[in-house]
DNA sequence: CGATCTTACGGGATTCGTAAACATA
DNA sequence: TATGTTTACGAATCCCGTAAGATCG
C-alpha cells in the first residue's frame, strides 16, 4: 500500500479546482511534469484514475469525485492539526499547570503570573497552592507540568533545579526583648514561647532540623501564615518565617530580625518530571521565574513593578 | 513549510504506542535508524519536539500529546478515505445510474439489472424510463451515467456506442388480411388504419423516415404500447413495432411478421459523455449490456434465464 | 498550428540499511 | 555491561526540472 502524502493531496485539489495541470502545478509551485509526475503518483497510489484528461479538458473521473469528498475536507484537518501545533509553539493558545507553596502562591508568584498572562493571554494557568508533598505527586502524576518547592526524601521520578534560598527571620512584637538584637541565635529562640506552622510544612521541617531541641517545643502549631502573625502581634510569641512571607508580618508592632547561623535557609527549587520536556508554555513559565528569582523575598515589588507595566 | 506524509503519521502512531524505537519500527517495516530518521523528520515538520527519549524510555512531549490527538485521527480518515475509494473499486458500494428508453427499461434491461445487483449488491441502481431525449439530455448534464437510447440530431458533448439494430415488425390481428403475407412491404400498410406511437418516440421518428406518406398519416396516437396492442387486439388497426418490444403482442389472436427493406430497423446506442470515463460500476454494467446485446430481441429468454439463476 | 498533457532523461536531494559510536541504568 | 538510540556513510531510490514527443481542436 503506497503512502499518500500532503503535497499529493495539495495537488489534487488544486487541480480539482482549476481543472488544468499548468495552471494548477503554478499555484503548487512545481513545474507541469512534474505536477503530472504528482497526480500519476496519486493515481498510482489509491489504485485508480482520478482525472479524465486530454489537451482539452480535465475533469473529474467518477472515482476522483468519491475521492475528492475526502481529500479536502483531510487537507483541511491536516493543515489544521499544522497550526494548532503552531499555535502551542507560539502559546497563542495552550495550558501551564503549576504547583507552588502556598507561601511562594501568596506573594512572589502572582506577579510573575500576571506578567505571562499579559505577554499570552491565550494560555490558560491552573495554580495549585499546596504543600510540598502534594505539589510534588502531582507533578510526578503528570497533572502539574512543575512545582516550586522544597525537595523531599523521595524525589524518584523528580528533576529539581535550585531556585532561591530563603533566609529565615525572627518576627517578634517591637517591645519583645529579642527585638533589641541585631541578629538572633538559634539559642535565644529557647527562652520564648514559639509559634511554629503545622509539621508537613517545609518551614517547620527545616527548622526541625536547625533548631535547638528545646526551642523545637510548639506552644502553638497553626496552618495559616496569617494566624501565626496575629499571636505574634497578640503578644503570645515569636515565630521564624521565610524572607518571601515577611510581607505579611508589616506592622508598625512587629519587628523583623535575620537568624544567625548557617542553616537558617530553606531552598527551594523547581521540580518537574525527570527526563521529561516541559510544553512552551511551562518552559517559557519556568524561565522566567528563574529569571526573576532575586525578586523573591521582595514580592511586593514584583507585585508594584507588575502593576505599573503590566505587558511589554 | 514541509509537508506530512502519511508514513511519518504512522510512525509517530506506532511509536506513541509501543513507546519504544526498535519496536515500533518493526511494526513500520523499516530499520530502526531509518526509523529514528522518520520520526526525526516529523519534528522538523512540525517545528516541536514530540517524544522525550533516552535508551531508557520514550514519552511524549506535551507538544506531541496535542499532536498525537490529531494524529490518530487524521490516520485513521487517511485509511477510511483509502478503503472507501476501494470500496467503490470493488463495487462494494457506489451509484448507478442508467437511462432507457422504456422499450428496453421495460423487456430486456431488467434480467441485466438482476444479473448486476446479484453480484454487485452494494451498488445501487438508479433506472430512468424515458424517451430519448430526456435521457439524453440527463446524460448531457451528468445526472445520468449513460443510457441506452437512440441518437439524435444534436449530439455535441456525447458519444455513443453501436449496441443493437432492432427489426420493425407488423403486428395485426390473426384474422386480418395482411396475417397472410409472410413479410410485409411498406406500401402494403398504406391501406389499412395505422396505430402510431407518440411523436417523439424513436420509433415513430423512425417511421416517419421510412414509412410512404400515406401510412405516415396517424390513425391513432398513443403514449404506450399497452395502449397500441390494446387497439390492435381490437381491431381498430395494425401497428407497427420494434422486434425487442414484441413480448408484449404476445396473443393468441395477434400475428406478426416482418417488415421488408433495409430502413425498418431501429439503431440502438450506449450514450455517454463525451470524453468522461465511466465510474467502474457504471463501466461494469455497461460491459455486461454490450456482451449481452444479442439478447436483446429475446428479452423473455433474458428475463426467463435471470429467473433461474439469480445468482452465479 | 497552437495549446496542453505525457514521456525521456540527467542531476540532485532524500532515504534506506549496515556498521560504528554514544548514552544510560 | 547490556540495552537502546543516534550518528556515519555508501547505495539505491525518488523527485524535480529541462527538453522533446504526442495529441486534440
Amino acid at each position: 500500500m503506497h503512502d499518500l502524502s500532503t503535497r499529493q493531496l495539495r495537488a489534487f485539489v488544486a487541480l480539482a479546482q482549476e481543472r488544468h495541470f499548468t495552471r494548477a502545478a503554478a499555484r503548487c509551485h512545481v513545474t507541469q511534469p512534474a505536477f503530472s509526475a504528482i497526480i500519476q503518483s496519486l493515481e498510482a497510489g489509491v489504485g485508480a484514475r482520478l482525472f479524465d484528461r486530454s489537451t482539452r479538458s480535465v475533469e473529474l473521473t467518477p472515482e476522483g469525485e468519491v475521492f475528492g469528498i475526502s481529500a479536502s475536507r483531510l487537507l483541511a484537518e491536516f493543515e489544521r492539526a499544522q497550526s494548532d501545533i503552531g499555535d502551542h509553539l507560539a502559546q497563542r493558545q495552550g495550558h501551564v499547570s503549576v504547583g507552588a507553596l502556598p507561601s511562594l502562591a501568596a506573594g512572589w508568584l502572582p506577579g510573575i503570573l500576571a506578567q505571562y498572562r499579559a505577554d499570552y493571554p491565550g494560555v490558560g494557568i491552573s495554580l495549585v497552592d499546596a504543600l510540598a508533598d502534594v505539589c510534588l505527586d502531582r507533578v510526578r502524576s503528570g497533572e502539574l507540568d512543575f512545582a516550586l518547592a522544597a525537595r523531599r526524601n523521595d524525589m524518584t521520578g523528580l528533576e529539581g533545579e535550585f531556585l532561591y534560598a530563603d533566609k529565615f527571620y525572627l518576627v517578634c512584637p517591637a517591645t519583645h526583648p529579642l527585638a533589641k538584637r541585631r541578629t538572633i541565635r538559634p539559642a535565644d529562640l529557647a527562652r520564648w514561647p514559639l509559634v511554629h506552622m503545622t509539621r508537613n510544612s517545609s518551614v517547620r521541617q527545616r527548622l526541625e532540623q536547625v533548631l535547638p531541641a528545646a526551642a523545637r517545643a510548639a506552644t502553638f502549631e497553626v496552618e495559616h501564615l496569617a494566624t501565626a502573625i496575629g499571636l505574634v502581634r497578640a503578644g503570645l510569641g515569636v515565630s521564624v518565617m521565610p524572607a518571601m512571607t515577611l510581607f505579611h508580618a508589616k506592622a508598625p508592632e512587629l519587628v523583623v530580625r535575620p537568624m544567625a547561623g548557617a542553616g537558617f535557609t530553606r531552598s527551594l527549587y523547581l521540580i518537574k518530571r525527570e527526563g521529561r520536556s516541559l510544553s512552551i508554555a511551562a518552559q517559557t513559565l519556568h524561565d522566567r521565574m528563574m529569571a526573576q528569582r532575586e525578586q523573591i523575598g521582595r514580592a511586593e515589588s514584583v507585585l508594584s513593578a507588575s502593576a505599573q507595566q503590566p505587558a511589554s
